[in-house]
DNA sequence: GATGAATGAGATTTCATTCAT
DNA sequence: TATGAATGAAATCTCATTCAT
């Protein structure tokens, strides 16, 4: 190979923040394949670095994971929650998350499609799991208080209905995803309403 | 190793239809341990059958996974939708409906959880993709003419409305497994009426 | 591929005790190569089968490497000392014994040098080193009770006479195996009278 | 992870001789987890230098354990023959390099342990043989000597004879060390006795 | 037809070595 | 010169599928 071949690999892109890059290439991949259906090589390649490189900063595939489970469980509690002014009015403040919700979703598809993921929970462990619970609390706390003032209906156990409500938001995403609607502002706003409806009626 | 002739392996239970025991059997441990989990000697031992057996029933794994897939998503329509009274009153019609729900999955757990796992998507194929929106179909035709009746909210797509219900029930069915929460009898009322108000406020 | 190619793979010759063949294969590649230098796949073509058959009689390669180093040591124990005549005369036994150590080296060379390997040691588990243990006992016991008679010397301790004397004859083997000289059974037989003295003097 | 300022690794000791220092490094952890069972950043951080200087000082990882090999060797074979009386009595002499050997056993357990390590052996190229053999030489001549001055057996010859004692001596700490028995100041004279009377008897 | 031992492609993970800083 | 993060070839091990019995 001392001639002008033009057998070459593209050179792989230069990157810094490595730990980074791969939590976001596996986000994307994973998402697209499922966590079982994506080598590590081909993470590696999304990410542009070595396969051996992942494991400098993830001890294994399962690591990598959890590590990427709780940072984008993080990322959709922080991009709901932040900011939110308590004292704007019950419903006011519903729409906003709300349309946080559906702005994740179309912003972050691969996060959502993620954190969605049946595939990886035999992969998660004790501190995603209690991740989980932690980012529930406050929001299961809100209903609470919403309840007592009055405004959602008190018939229900709060548990009960904030499940009811977040199954009816994946879920309409994901009706969306797979292609079974497509989703304009109207039916947003409709889904919006409804959702309220849930509560209060 | 002298004793190879005392070590006898408990004889497997003799089956006569062996592609309903493989099907049975993958339901249950797909439904446990997701279709990537379980590699198919683990399914062939749960059916009583040889390995090689399944795959005279069944292509690859892909095509029975599949077929147990439709056979499912068969099995609940039935389940839900047979016998309904076209005359009883809307409200107790679709009570009754949310018991089917609730039933379901406290009777055939594999089945629901089989049905909702993600992990088997990419294995779909069309003819599964198709059985999906197929099935769906009566189930929308359903929601349409509620609002025509002017029972159900008109200000919102049937498509919609519907996935938020199924979306809603299918959530509190997890987070009860997940074990986020334990339904009592009044959960499940509470949560109907919840949803009710969903369709109709 | 569908012309004359002559580009086949030469078929693997068929074997029926493939567990054996397998420990056969690993002993003669281990000994050559050392344990850490014989990839699975390289044991897997010495014995004629799959890599993944391997798999199916030994867990891993921990597991094969001590199952090997058991079965030899044991072959080992039996060669040296069955049907050894309790009423021979003391030297003309140690002579016995002594033609039997030679022997298993010169007819077992794979077994000699994988059994005195250094570089399994790290693997080696407890159930390999208390079978060690074990069949040194008997060995002791003889030592002991050639002292106790005034054949052997008092003045020391059979352990220590024994590891002596093993010392001895396995360096002598290596010896010769490594190049550092070739034995005649002048040698064999001075080697033999040498040892006898160490124990008598 | 925004802790980064405060996750310091405890400085690495500054070193002058760090040739010196990776062999030193190598002799320790190599010992304990054979040539095999060290990687290179591991021997690294033993030193305390960065991984890629161990690249400037020996070519690759063959090339250090066959340096330290030699170094090894050539340190053994000094400890044993330096300053030593040829005017000494035999029986004494033989008392002294008996000692000798025990001691640098007792002190340099790590040297002992590396240079009967059988797991390097594949890596051993020429020169690390020719070594091996070059420091056998006087040892050889001695052994001669002494059969011609009547005080060895001369039954037999001097390289087996040598290839008897020195087995039996390493096999000795071998035994100690892997746990087989403790070795008295007793012992030890026991066993150079025996040994004597396996020269001379 | 039924079986399950056998297979080998492919998955995860390790580590000797390099090279930008 | 010294470094250690980065690399990818190679190791161990898994599992969907086949095929001799």
């Amino acid at each position: 190979m001392n001639d002008h071949s033009t057998n070459f690999k593209t050179p792989r892109p230069r990157v810094k923040d490595k730990r980074g890059a791969i939590l976001r290439a596996s986000l994307k991949v994973f998402a697209e394949g499922g966590v079982n259906g994506v080598p590590m090589p081909v993470v590696a390649e999304a990410a542009g670095v070595g396969t051996g490189t992942i494991y400098r900063y993830f001890e294994s595939k399962d690591v990598l994971v959890n590590e990427l489970f709780r940072e984008e469980k993080l990322a959709l509690s922080k991009h709901l929650y932040s900011d939110l002014d308590r004292c704007t009015p019950p419903r006011e403040q519903f729409s906003i998350v709300w349309q946080r919700l559906i702005d994740f979703a179309r912003e972050q598809p691969d996060s959502f499609r993620f954190i969605e993921l049946q595939d990886h929970r035999p992969y998660l462990d004790d501190a995603s799991r209690a991740l989980e619970r932690k980012i529930l609390a406050p929001s299961l706390a809100h209903y609470r208080s919403m309840q007592k003032k009055g405004i959602y209906r008190r018939d229900i156990r709060p548990e009960v209905l904030m499940a009811l409500v977040w199954g009816a938001y994946v879920n309409l995403i994901k009706a969306e995803r797979d292609g079974y609607l497509t989703l304009t502002q109207g039916d947003i706003h409709a889904a919006r309403d409804a959702s309220w409806n849930l509560c209060t009626a």
